[in-house]
DNA sequence: CAGGTTATCGCAAGTTGTCGCAATAGTGAC
DNA sequence: GTCACTATTGCGACAACTTGCGATAACCTG
């Protein structure tokens, strides 16, 4: 089944817009702002609200083709849900961004599992913090 | 020394309006917004801008006399630095908020101290997830 | 306690994202 | 193909900050 059959049988639609940001968000393998979805497909389709952007990573997000984590100070980020996840470390002092498995998370995950009955999901936010480079 | 001459002795200055940014904070305990504590100000001094709110709580946390966290997606919330620190989990199906001991999180706090050199602030972004009384 | 330096302020404009609404256009049904 | 239904769009207004700038007022110095 195609994406927009799979889709349409959710009872949503598949407009030109939709495809649009799947498409840009297909080019873009990682990690990519909505404004920066916003200006690729305005560049070609300038008539596009950038509100409408905003609205299809959203809905894209509720089918669940899309999925958004939080580097530091809560800028958005948004990748196609089929990526692998993984965990982010950001330094705040030279704001460099490091990836980590999400394995290295797991033990966390399963205490809070445990000791409180919540599902984690810790790959959601990077954890900020002091980079080795940057450390007194 | 008083929070002003510490101010002071930084080079920065003790105005009308950095005090009452620091008293607003003062009274309410936790976790209050950047809007809420401007509300606060202007409510008895109406010509002080809320953009003179948001410099003084970044200029106030540069001093280190008061922090940030982030609980949702949207709203950053600040709180004086010298209460306890502590983390939180946010449930996104029903929003509850749950506070957690710093404890829990420190042996990841350590593990990625040992293998990343990576000094975590668990504590800045709130861990996200479904909640016991969401679960499936 | 007057004077000069400059951190800080108020204001206006800009940025990034959200929302209500009337117009438009995908869809499934005939 | 045509049609009615309603998800989705573009737009304007709004919300939550952020920034540049000229005016003001802390502060130190003598
Ligand atoms: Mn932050
Ligand atoms: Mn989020
Ligand atoms: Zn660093
Ligand atoms: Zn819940």
């Amino acid at each position: 089944m195609s994406v927009a059959d799979e889709i349409r049988s959710k009872g949503k639609r598949m407009t030109v817009q939709r495809r649009l940001v799947l498409d840009a968000l297909q080019r873009a393998r990682h990690h990519t702002t909505a404004e920066e979805i916003a200006r690729q497909v305005r560049s070609r389709h300038p008539q596009i609200d950038p509100s409408t952007v905003y609205r299809n990573l959203e809905a894209l997000e509720g089918l669940g083709f899309v999925t958004h984590t939080h580097l530091d100070d809560r800028v958005t980020r948004w990748h196609r849900a089929d990526v692998e996840r993984h965990g982010h470390l950001v330094c705040r002092r030279c704001g460099s961004e490091q990836e980590i498995p999400l394995r290295t998370l797991e033990p966390l995950g399963r205490r809070l599992r445990a000791e409180q009955g919540f599902r984690a999901d810790l790959a959601h936010s990077a954890i900020v913090g002091i980079c080795r480079e940057c450390a007194p």
